[in-house]
DNA sequence: CCTAAAAAATGATATTTGTCATACAAATTT
DNA sequence: AAATTTGTATGACAAATATCATTTTTTAGG
């Protein structure tokens, strides 16, 4: 079993404020798992019972609506927690987290957790200001559905996907979503979002080629998302 | 200057957890506020430095969108707490707070609250909690944005209006609104507003009475909500 | 009480977005 | 390689929603 002392999620999460006596006791009581492209890693409704550590890989986490489509909320990348949330309130999962990529997630036991939760402060802090910015990004997404129209949204969306999970060599999109799935993020029916993306391409604002998308005009689309 | 020690706040929010000293520590620090209807308690972007205990009245939390509409995220009753976010990310406030009817609130300033954070670890949970269940209501607020049409959106404000700050003796909604306000809460144009409250007070699920808002058919309003 | 200003209501119209149908392309299975 | 399934693309149309103009009602101030 690996050591967590040198795992990336124990250097860019909440985690960061453990000890070593603490990184040796959590490597004792976690779990590894590998989950292949498309598995949930847990769903909507489901008890988690402790927190998933995102070694490698990208998920989503997204909400069933009441008139069947899958909303996104939020993209989750390696070095982040999952479950933090459910955890503190303990109430049952309000998202599902399903793999984008083929990932290696850890799962940690919430007593463990909660034991850090009492010790440590400055973990207990670092959760709290995750869940803070967490809540800011989700405030922010809100007035973004409610106020820009689908073209901004695809727009910011774009910018966003480049600039969080960045570019292939070739210059496109390094995340890969089915039409599908950009349309479940941006809020909008799939055709909504193929024909758009259409038009971006025909103006050379991005460039399509097979499944993947290029920002081509970065500028022109940043003033398309206002 | 009154005492903390039988105040509503601390009987609803994360205050509960503070204890006999703790309280006359606060009180001793604390400033009383009266802020008129309209008035402001912060605005986005200001640094806000403390908490805003609300001890009465209603306010709404907003923030402007690039297209200068008001976009309302949640609205504040007595009880509550104002500025947790701020304080814990350690940034500007994110949203604008406007009083909607005329209010009483008590500002703590910063220093104090961190001194609970430090030696006090159930108020820290009930601080988390309240901002997870925050979390959790964006996320699903978001959804329904995103996903529900206008006129869902506008029956599940009306019901949440109902649910949250109740009826007057007539049996109309407690909360005043403005048209635009209401607007502003799900997400579209006062006009188009206008138009369904219009359209629900012809087919009777609601009556319109001067600025009165009364449900009158709750079933048939909660199945347009889905 | 009257007047000006603000808010609410309504109509006409344009724009955006969703839905359904169908075509085409790519991936997967047999 | 053929066949099936899945994803992408596009057209035609309908429905939802925004915008602008105008009227009516309500509120606030002198």
């Amino acid at each position: 079993m690996s050591k967590c002392e040198q795992c990336i999620v124990r250097e860019f999460s909440s985690l960061k404020a453990l000890g070593k006596e603490e990184l040796l006791q959590m490597a004792d009581c976690k779990t590894s798992y590998i989950i292949k492209k498309g598995e949930p890693i847990f769903e909507e409704g489901e008890s988690v019972n402790g927190i998933f550590c995102i070694k490698d890989g990208i998920c989503k986490l997204s909400k069933l609506s009441a008139n069947g489509k899958d909303q996104i909320v939020k993209l989750v990348k390696p070095g982040e927690l999952l479950g933090q949330r459910s955890l503190i309130s303990d109430e049952p999962a309000n998202l599902s987290a399903v793999a984008l990529e083929d990932m290696e997630v850890c799962f940690i036991p919430k007593t463990e957790i909660m034991g850090f939760f009492n010790k440590n402060n400055q973990f207990s802090m670092n959760v709290m200001k995750t869940i803070c910015g967490d809540l800011k990004e989700a405030d922010d997404h809100m007035v973004s559905m409610a106020q820009k129209s689908v073209k901004e949204r695809l727009a910011e969306t774009l910018l966003y996907l480049e600039d969080t999970f960045g570019k292939n060599s070739d210059g496109s999109l390094h995340i890969q979503l089915s039409r599908e799935e950009l349309a479940g993020m941006i809020g909008t029916a799939t055709e909504s979002c193929i024909r758009l993306l259409s038009e971006l391409n025909k103006t050379g604002i991005i460039d399509l080629t097979g499944k993947k998308i290029t920002i081509v005009d970065r500028n022109k689309l940043k003033r398309m998302a206002d």
